[in-house]
DNA sequence: TAGGCCATCTGGTCCT
DNA sequence: AGGACCAGATGGCCTA
């Protein structure tokens, strides 16, 4: 279904997601793992007999409220990704980055900006910091973000 | 068409 | 007990 995050408030979010709930039971989304298992049937609805168990099926609690808060809570997430993905520069500015790049982006820019205010300048600090230090430990490889400061 | 990326569901575990 | 967090499984979408 692919919800974006960043078109949609909190709480239009939220209506979708319970509107959702409400027309599917359990078995949503095109995707979803074993939503179509036996199991998965099994705490779809409460049960409306009041029995507490059909033969040997056991019960378990409706997943539907349990799967509206999972969508919430991965919906948070995206929301902090895409906050940390408008901090770091990249040309064109919107180019897409997936979750993996921003995290791994980020670090290396933090670690662009940290040598930037060690060394004082903003051409190749990176670099710079390299000959710089006298007992550097740690491996500093071509940083991106000093190709990119001209 | 294969591989990467993603959303969703689910069950388990930990925390309050 | 209920919610938050996490990882595994699964299937859809997109691109090279």
């Amino acid at each position: 279904m692919a919800i974006s995050s960043s078109s949609s408030s909190f709480s239009n979010y939220l209506m979708a997601v319970f509107a959702q709930d409400s027309n599917s039971s359990g078995s949503a989304s095109g995707s979803g793992a074993a939503a179509d298992s036996e199991d998965s049937q099994i705490g779809q609805e409460p049960n409306p007999g009041g029995q507490e168990n059909q033969g040997n099926h056991r019960r378990r609690p409706p997943r539907q409220k349990i799967n509206a808060r999972e969508r919430y809570r991965t919906f948070n997430v995206n929301s902090a990704y895409e906050a940390l993905r408008s901090l770091i520069p990249t040309e064109p500015m919107n180019r897409k980055l997936s979750k993996i790049e921003i995290i791994r982006l980020a670090s290396s820019y933090i670690t662009h900006l940290s040598s930037t205010l060690e060394t004082g300048t903003e051409c190749q600090p990176c670099l710079l910091h390299k000959y710089e230090s006298e007992r550097l430990t740690r491996r500093i490889s071509i940083c991106t973000f000093c190709l990119k400061t001209k």
